[in-house]
DNA sequence: TAGTGGTCTAGACCACCCA
DNA sequence: GGGTGGTCTAGACCACTAC
């Protein structure tokens, strides 16, 4: 099989609701009519509908149907700031990334990156510190841990560009999941010297623990952001 | 069928996982092996592993098995501060909530409320404002907007214990999912007469948009924290 | 080679909504 | 009653891991 099936389909509809060919409120085509469509297995289109519900793009009403609930980025009619997942998927803003320290060094050298990775004090890894800039301003201070053996050669031509692509299209390394957690910290004296004397001197700090496919941990990230420019954006299920 | 085969499944092994049953790191029983264990059939099983999965409480490693990653609260070794999560889950910490107000409005007395829950100027809402006591300290405020005509006869002691146990118990509705943003924000009136002149004078605003089942949005939710109580932690996975 | 998880099928029965 | 989504089955073939 050259693409799965239940993937063409999520993609297909999850295409369509991105460019309003399905738009908000309405009903996309039920469970039979896309077996019909697709020419698969009921149980095959419904795996692909979970995901778009999984996402927030659909929701199903039994008895009815399946509504588009996906509005793009227009649900928070709140505030101008520049999202967090907008800066993340890189939508319409102009990035600038700049390699502010890039070294080798060790787990003893530096505090809970050991615990967070769990690895032991000898184990090399790469200090990487990053800065990113939106329409001529930094924003965003990106600090990583990685681990050495499990991502060896890093350049800064690597670091500037994707460390992700690297990752996944050189090394061939799968990325899986990660814990992340969200906090608002004072300036320390790295965000004095970088961000300057900012008004608000408090970031929006994301902390987190990446891993791969097999659960091995192989990167700790600390990303702070100027807090008064980040919103975070979230879709949610009840349990 | 008295109970879902595959949430029956879901909810066991996820017992055993949060009493440490099934601990961290180790492998729990191969599909086949449930299959025989809950005489269910493999998709069933799978979809069971599968809710595991999204809940980041195991990964799964084809040819090798299910792991169990999940570690409790204690992945993020880096603060001791009050996480979001575990207050809304009232985990082990001391709650006691007072109403503030509760009035019934219309929609055009309000701002963003119309927009947020698409009401027309004239729509009867229930204003309500409610703080939460955490080991006796004033930590968040909580202001609510609720369609009168979905959310009937709130009352201060239905408010001051739980909304949510009122609308899905008593009025056998089924609150389904949300549209969440969190920002960074200065103190406004409301936040000096509550918090008082706190050092930090700052909340992380939790803003949400609630919706039933049929997709009817009903609540219109502000929470705000102070910013440096706040902590919010994530699991999520790579697309 | 044996065992694991990943995908897919064709059919069944059910609960729910609506005309 | 006809259409919708929700659950479940028994079997198939595949890709990957470990031995």
């Amino acid at each position: 099989m050259v693409q799965k099936k239940f993937i063409t389909i999520y993609e297909t509809l999850r295409k369509d609701i991105l460019e309003e060919k399905l738009v908000y409120g309405t009903q996309i085509p039920s469970e039979n009519e896309l077996v019909e469509q697709y020419q698969a297995s009921r149980e095959t289109v419904r795996k692909a509908l979970n995901l778009l519900v999984r996402d927030g793009m659909i929701q199903k009403i039994r008895g009815k149907g399946s509504i588009v609930i996906y509005q793009g980025l227009t649900e928070f009619p709140f505030s101008d700031l520049i999202s967090f997942s907008e800066v993340q998927k890189g939508l319409g803003l102009e990035h600038e990334t700049e390699v502010e320290v890039l070294e080798r060094i060790t787990a003893s050298e530096v505090p809970n990156v050991k615990e967070a990775l769990e690895i032991s004090s000898n184990t090399w890894l790469w200090h990487l510190v990053r800065t990113r800039k939106i329409n001529g301003q930094v924003k965003i201070i990106d600090e990583d841990y990685l681990i050495e053996a499990l991502v060896p050669n890093i350049t800064k031509r690597i670091a500037r560009q994707s460390l992700y692509a690297y990752i996944e299209q050189d090394l061939n390394l799968v990325i899986s999941y990660s814990n992340k957690s969200i906090t608002f910290e004072s300036f320390g004296a790295l965000e004095y010297q970088i961000f300057g004397d900012y008004v608000v001197p408090y970031t929006a700090t994301v902390r987190g623990i990446v891993h791969f496919e097999d659960t091995t941990k192989f990167q700790y990230n600390i990303s702070r952001h100027l807090a008064t420019d980040f919103k975070f954006n979230d879709f949610s299920r009840r349990r």
